[in-house]
RNA sequence: GGAGGCAUAGCUCAGCUGGUUAGAGUACUUGCUUGACAUGCAAGGGGUCACUGGUUCAAUUCCAGUUGUCUCCACCA
C-alpha cells in the first residue's frame, strides 16, 4: 500500500496524475456501437489572449460532465472549441507590425502575414493549452491547427456553395456596421451600443428659390455632406406645401428634393428628417424607395473623402467640427440641444462604428430561422435553464439578414471569383483560376468570412462533413453544448441553424447556459478594468482541484458569480479534509481481507451506508439534470459532515480495539470512502485520483471506475433511525457541556431515562468517546444532583451537582418547554384543518400525527422535570 | 420601446415538481494541542424569506401587481 505524503500538495501530484491519463489515454475515444456516445461541445479560448475564469469555467463544467458519464459507460467525446479564426489575432499582430516594425498587413502581402498569425497563434496558443490542461481538459493544438487547416475550411467551402445555390447566401451593397480601427464590415451582434452624452443640432434647410427654409434636427451633423433628400410625413400639414420642393444643402450647395415618407415620426424633432442612404440604415430605405442619389463621404478609416468638398481627408470628429463651425458662421445652425443618445461601438476594440452602405455578403435569415425556431419550441433542443429558450427565440424571431463578409485576411476565404474582363462571377468549392464565359482570368474574393461562420458548422465540421465519415454518423447530434450565456447569439444559435440546414438535425439536445464570473464587487472581469483573475494563478496557489470546486459550486446555473478568493480557499480546505480522511483510512487498513459484505454489519455501519446510498440517488439525479453545484454540495456534505465528522469518529473505538470489529469497521471504510471518491471524481479529479492509487481498491483507476449506483439492499432505514437519535442525544450532551463550559476532558458518568432502551445499545463507546461519559447507565437509579436533558424518547442525567444554577437550568427548560408547545400548536393546528386531513397526502398526515405524539411527550418529559426541580428550590 | 433575471443570516449564495424546526460557505462569539486534519474539532448567536394581493387545506416556493436592482435586445433622426 502507498503512502500518501503528510501535507495536501496539489502542486506535486496535479501534473504526475494528468500523466498518467493521458498514457493511459482515457481521454481518447472511437466510434464503438456497443457503447452509447455523449459528446460535448465547449466554445473556444481566445488564445492571442489572458486565459481567464469563463474559460476555466467552460472547460470545468464540460470535464465533470464527460467523466460522470465515462464513468457511467458511456463513451464520451469532447470537441473543444479553437479560436481557429477569430480576428482579435489578427488584429493583434497587425498593431505589433505597426509598432514594431512599422509596416502594415499590406506591405507584408497575404501570404506573409498569415504565417505570421500562424506563428503568434502557435506561440500563444500552446500557451493557452498548456494552460488548460491543469484544469483536467485535453486540447490538442495539432487537431486545432488541422480543422482550421483542412477539415474545417474544406467544410466552409461546402456550406457557402450549398446556401449560395439555395439562394441563402446573396451579395448586396446595404448598411453594414463597419468598425473603422479593425476596417472591416461587422454583424450586428458585434455591435454594442452604449449611451453617450452628445449633442441635437438644429439644422435650417433654405427652399431653393425662396425665402422660406426647413430645419432638420441631427446628432452626426457631418453626415449631412452625403444628404440626397429631406423627407416629412405625408399627414404632416405643416410640411405638405413643401413636398416635392427643391432645398439647397447648406455648405455643400447640392439641391436636394423634400419627399414624403411614413417612416418620419411627426412628433419627434422638428418633423424633418435629413436623408443620408450611405449612412444610415433608415435613410438607405427611404433612399431606395424614392430613388434617392447615393452618396458615400467616408473611407474605411472614417476620413471624409472626395464627395466632401473641402472637407476631404478630416476624419469624421474634425469634419463635425468644421462642419458645425461653417454653419454657425453661415447663420444655418439654429441650435444646439444636450442629447443622449446610444452609439454603437465595435465589442472587440470599442471604435464607434461607422453605418455605411457597402458591398457585403449576407446570409438570408428568414427560412433559416424559421427553422431554427421550431427545432427549439418542438424541444429538439432544450436550453438549461429553459429561460435562456426565451432570449433565443425572441432574438431569431428578430433577426435580420446576417453580414458574413469581413475585410480582414485571416479567416477563411469566401470561395467567389471574379472576371475583370466579362464581369462574371463564380461560386465554387474548388479554385477556379480562368473564367468559364471568356476564359479570362479570375481572381478570388479578398474578403473573409466572419469567424461564426465557421464556428457554426463546429458540431459536425470537425468530425468530418462533408464527408461521411464513422465518427460523424455515431456522434452527430452532439449531447450537450457547454456555454455561457453572452453568446448565444453569437453562437448556439448559429450552429443551430448552421446543423438543420446542413445535416437535417439539430447540432445537440441541450445547451448547458452558465453565467459569468465576476470579481468580488460584482464587475465583470475585463482587461481595462484590471480585475481579471488568472485562472493559473489560482491553480498554482490551491490546486486544479480546489478552483474546479469552487467554479462548480454555489451557484445556480445560469446566474453570475462572484470570484472570491475565500471560497477557492475554503474548496481548498475541503480537498484537505478529503486528503486526511484518506490519510487516516489507509493508516487504519490492516486487513488482509477488505472485499465489503453486508454481513454482520453494526447499526453505524448500517447508518452510514443508508445515507451514502441516498447521497448516490440523489447525486444521479441531479447531475441527469445538469444540477451540477447540487450534486457537489451532496457530496461535499456527505463527506464532511457524515463521513468524517460522524462515521469516522464513531468507529474509531472499534477500529482501535482490534480483532473482527475493527476488520469490519475497516471495510466499510473502505467501501464507503471509495464510493464517495468515485462521486467526487467529475468534480475533483486529480485528488482523488491520487487517493485512488493509494488505495486498495479493485478498480485500477478511479477515471475508469464504475460511478456508484444505488443499492436497495444498503438501505437500513430503521437501524438508520435509531442511530440518528443517538447522534441527536450525543448532540444535546455537547451542547450542555459547552453551555456549561465543562471542559473536554472532564468525564462523567450518563445516565439514560428511556421507554426504548434497545435504541442505546452498544451506544456506551460513542458516549464515551463523543460526549465525554466515563459509562453509560441505563434505566438504573439516577443519583441526586444530576442535570437533566430532556430528548426524543429519552431523559438524559449528568452528575454535575456542583455545577448546578438551578435558576439558569429553570430558564433554559422552560425556553424549552415553550418552543416545543409552539411546535405542537403548530401541528395541531394543521392536524385540526379538515380541509389538511381530507386533502393533504396520507403519509405527510400520517407525518403530521408523529410529530404531535413526539412533542406530547417531549412536553411531558419537561413538565415533569421542571416540576421536580422547582421542588428541589 | 420589448424581453428576462435577481431581491432569503453581517457578506456571498443554495433551496429541484408547494408541506422542512428555512440551509451552506464565510465572518462573528465561546471552548478544545480529543492518537487523519488548527487548511481542524465542538457549541452558539444571527432570518417577518422585499412589499401587497390572489390561488390553495397549506405559499420562501405558484400567479398578478408594486418597489428596488441588474442584464439583454431594438431604436428616434
Amino acid at each position: 500500500m502507498k503512502e500518501l505524503e503528510k501535507v495536501y500538495n496539489p502542486q506535486e501530484f496535479e501534473d504526475r496524475i494528468y500523466d498518467f491519463w493521458q498514457k493511459g489515454r482515457y481521454f481518447h475515444s472511437e466510434p464503438d456501437d456497443s457503447r452509447k456516445p455523449f459528446t460535448i461541445v465547449i466554445p473556444p479560448p481566445n488564445v492571442t489572449g489572458q486565459l481567464h475564469m469563463g474559460h476555466a469555467l467552460d472547460e470545468t463544467l464540460q470535464d465533470i460532465l464527460i467523466r460522470y458519464k465515462r464513468m457511467q459507460g458511456f463513451n464520451a467525446l469532447w470537441i473543444p472549441g479553437t479560436d481557429h479564426a477569430g480576428i482579435a489575432t489578427q488584429i493583434k499582430v497587425e498593431e505589433v507590425l505597426r509598432k514594431e516594425e512599422g509596416l502594415t498587413r499590406y506591405d507584408l502581402g497575404r501570404e506573409k502575414f498569415l504565417e505570421r498569425v500562424w506563428d503568434w497563434k502557435k506561440t500563444y496558443g500552446d500557451r493557452i493549452i498548456n494552460q488548460l490542461k491543469k484544469l483536467g481538459s485535453s486540447c490538442d493544438w495539432e487537431r486545432e491547427r488541422f480543422t482550421m487547416d483542412e477539415g474545417c475550411s474544406k467544410a466552409v467551402k461546402e456550406v457557402f456553395v450549398n446556401l449560395y445555390e439555395k439562394g441563402l447566401i446573396y451579395k448586396g451593397n446595404r448598411i453594414i456596421n463597419w468598425c473603422p480601427q479593425c476596417t472591416t464590415a461587422l454583424s450586428d451582434a458585434e455591435v454594442v451600443y452604449e449611451e453617450q452624452p452628445g449633442h441635437f443640432w438644429h439644422i435650417r434647410y433654405p427652399v431653393k428659390n425662396s425665402d422660406e427654409f426647413v430645419t432638420i434636427a441631427t446628432t452626426r451633423p457631418e453626415t449631412m455632406l452625403g444628404d440626397t433628400a429631406v423627407a416629412v410625413h405625408p399627414d404632416d400639414a405643416r410640411y405638405a406645401h413643401l413636398v416635392g420642393k427643391t432645398l439647397i444643402l447648406p455648405l455643400v450647395g447640392r439641391e436636394i428634393p423634400v419627399v414624403a415618407d411614413e417612416y418620419v415620426d411627426q412628433d419627434f424633432g422638428t418633423g424633418c428628417v435629413k436623408i443620408t442612404p450611405c449612412h444610415d440604415p433608415n435613410d438607405f430605405e427611404v433612399g431606395k424607395r424614392h430613388q434617392l442619389e447615393e452618396i458615400l463621404i467616408m473611407d474605411g478609416n472614417a476620413v471624409i473623402n472626395a464627395n466632401g468638398g473641402k472637407y476631404e481627408g478630416l476624419d469624421r470628429y474634425e469634419a463635425r467640427r468644421q462642419i458645425v463651425r461653417d454653419l454657425e458662421e453661415g447663420g444655418y445652425l439654429v441650435r444646439v440641444e444636450e442629447h443622449t443618445h446610444n452609439v454603437g461601438a465595435c465589442y472587440r476594440c470599442g471604435c464607434t462604428v461607422e453605418p455605411m452602405a457597402s458591398s457585403q455578403w449576407f446570409v438570408r435569415m428568414k427560412p433559416l430561422a424559421e427553422k431554427a425556431i421550431r427545432a427549439v419550441r418542438e424541444g429538439e433542443t432544450r436550453f438549461v435553464p429553459d429561460r435562456f429558450s426565451k432570449t433565443y427565440l425572441n432574438w431569431m424571431e428578430n433577426v435580420h439578414d446576417w453580414c458574413i463578409s469581413r475585410q480582414l485576411w485571416w479567416g477563411h476565404r469566401i470561395p467567389a471569383y471574379y472576371c475583370d474582363a466579362c464581369g462574371e462571377m463564380v461560386i465554387a468549392k474548388e479554385e477556379v483560376h480562368t473564367c468559364p464565359k471568356c476564359g479570362a482570368a479570375m481572381r478570388q474574393e479578398e474578403d473573409v468570412l466572419d469567424t461564426w461562420f465557421s464556428s457554426a458548422l463546429w458540431p459536425f465540421s470537425t468530425l468530418g462533413w462533408p464527408e461521411d465519415t464513422p465518427e460523424l454518423r455515431y456522434y452527430y447530434p452532439t449531447s450537450v453544448l457547454v456555454t455561457g450565456y453572452d453568446i448565444i447569439f453569437f453562437w448556439v444559435a448559429r450552429m443551430i441553424f448552421s446543423g438543420l440546414e446542413q445535416m437535417g438535425q439539430v447540432p445537440f439536445s441541450h445547451v448547458l447556459i452558465h453565467g459569468l464570473v465576476r470579481d468580488s464587487q460584482g464587475r465583470k472581469m475585463s482587461k481595462s478594468l484590471g480585475n481579471g483573475i488568472d485562472p493559473l494563478e489560482v491553480i498554482r496557489e490551491y490546486g486544479a482541484d480546489a478552483l474546479r470546486f469552487t467554479l462548480a459550486t454555489g451557484n445556480a446555473p445560469g446566474n453570475d458569480m462572484r470570484y472570491y478568493p475565500e471560497r477557492v480557499e475554503s474548496s481548498r480546505n475541503f480537498a484537505n479534509k478529503v486528503w486526511n480522511a484518506a490519510r487516516f483510512i489507509l493508516m487504519n487498513l490492516k486487513e488482509e481481507d477488505l472485499s465489503f459484505s453486508t454481513a454482520g454489519l453494526r447499526p453505524e455501519d448500517e447508518w452510514i451506508l443508508t445515507r451514502y446510498n441516498d447521497v448516490v440517488r440523489d447525486v444521479t439525479e441531479n447531475l441527469d439534470k445538469f444540477e451540477i453545484g447540487l450534486a457537489l454540495q451532496k457530496v461535499y456534505d456527505f463527506i464532511w459532515d457524515l463521513f468524517c465528522d460522524w462515521y469516522i469518529e464513531l468507529v474509531k473505538p472499534r477500529l482501535y480495539a482490534g480483532g473482527e470489529e475493527s476488520a469490519m469497521a475497516q471495510r466499510v471504510l473502505l467501501f464507503v470512502f471509495s464510493g464517495a471518491l468515485k462521486m467526487l471524481h467529475p468534480f475533483m479529479p486529480f485528488i482523488t485520483e491520487e487517493i485512488w492509487q493509494a488505495l486498495p481498491t479493485a478498480e485500477e483507476a478511479c477515471v475508469t471506475a464504475r460511478f456508484p449506483v444505488y443499492d436497495p439492499a444498503l438501505r437500513f432505514s430503521e437501524s438508520a433511525g435509531r442511530m440518528e437519535h443517538v447522534m441527536e442525544t450525543i448532540k444535546a450532551i455537547r451542547n450542555r457541556r459547552a453551555e456549561m463550559n465543562v471542559p473536554h476532558s472532564r468525564k462523567a458518568s450518563l445516565y439514560i431515562e428511556t421507554a426504548h432502551p434497545e435504541w442505546f445499545e452498544g451506544a456506551a463507546l460513542f458516549y464515551q468517546k463523543l460526549a465525554g461519559a466515563e459509562q453509560v447507565l441505563i434505566n438504573s437509579k439516577i443519583p441526586e444532583g444530576t442535570v437533566q436533558l430532556v430528548c426524543d424518547g429519552a431523559s438524559l442525567y449528568i452528575p454535575f451537582a456542583e455545577l448546578i444554577d438551578l435558576e439558569s437550568e429553570l430558564r433554559r427548560l422552560n425556553k424549552e418547554l415553550e418552543k416545543a408547545r409552539g411546535e405542537l400548536a403548530r401541528v395541531e393546528g394543521k392536524l385540526k384543518n379538515q380541509g389538511f386531513i381530507s386533502k393533504a397526502p396520507a403519509a405527510l398526515v400520517e407525518a403530521e400525527n408523529a410529530k404531535k405524539e413526539k412533542f406530547l411527550a417531549l412536553i411531558a418529559e419537561l413538565t415533569a422535570s421542571i416540576e421536580k426541580m422547582e421542588g428541589r428550590r
